[in-house]
DNA sequence: TGGTAATAGTTGAAAATGTAACTAACAACC
DNA sequence: GGTTGTTAGTTACATTTTCAACTATTACCA
């Protein structure tokens, strides 16, 4: 048997992280979806300003792995729900710091209660030697 | 410290697993956008119908978890090119079976070669032992 | 048998995303 | 100081995706 026809897709790895991605987020995003009308892109942008607290949105797309038209939009959607405010840099006026207000920090604690509540969920289909070696491995994909 | 100061969203698993699928399915999606014009959609159900043979959209919104207009569109371009056959069946007029073309099977095959190396690539980043347990836990965590 | 429900798959309109071109502000260099 | 190049962020347009409604066919059951 040739190498080649070891080859099984079912096994491709970014067919099987795009499946437990898919799988494993769903639940969660019917949460925010449900409950604030938020689609992905404004929930990672929430919850990085929330773990940030202060970024621009450059800060974002690099932290996040977004393209910068996604940043920019879901800014705008959550200015106008009130959950983030924008400054712009007094030295560089090309750059805008962006910061929750005190709703969009409801609005994350919130979620954030739900996804520890997820994760826990999802954590319970796997042992603690699988999670720390899953996290490892996913971060060291995560590296571009 | 409580539970919740605990819960790092930096941890959270399908954020991880988003990241990690993203980023790892980057460069490989270029291979057969540039070679065939595919977007995602068709690339995984060619993929699917090239391993399992013959199947109905039904199986395939299944097996790849995607929503049936997903795979309805990917099913017409990719008849579109030729590279599937539609089939109605004899006894149950509402199903129709799908089967890969030999041109399909060419495109297939000529892909299936590009994820294999570029699966190679991404194991390069990680252990044997770390893409085993990796391999178990993805698919434990896409049992939904 | 006839009427209702269920299933496979398609379609159209609305929403979201991707791409490329754009504006505005700054930097660098002569 | 003016020209050229870069950078942060936005916008317009084309492409995809989503959602709900739709057709066609079969199943159920009184």
């Amino acid at each position: 048997m040739t190498q080649k026809d070891d080859f099984d897709l079912r096994e491709f790895l970014p067919y099987l992280l795009n499946q437990a991605a898919e799988i494993s987020s769903q639940s969660f995003q019917r949460i925010y979806k449900r409950r604030y009308g938020m689609l992905r892109t404004e929930w990672r942008v929430l919850f990085h300003l929330a773990i940030y607290e202060r970024m621009t949105a450059k800060d974002i797309c690099e932290k996040a792995i977004m393209h910068k038209t996604k940043v920019s939009r879901a800014v705008q959607r959550l200015e106008q729900r009130r959950y983030l405010q924008r400054k712009p840099d007094e030295k560089d006026r090309r750059h805008e710091w962006l910061t929750l207000t005190s709703q969009g920090r409801t609005v994350y604690e919130d979620l954030r209660a739900h996804a520890q509540q997820h994760d826990q969920v999802l954590m319970q289909k796997l042992s603690t030697e699988e999670i720390t070696v899953l996290r490892g491995a996913l971060n060291a994909l995560s590296q571009p």
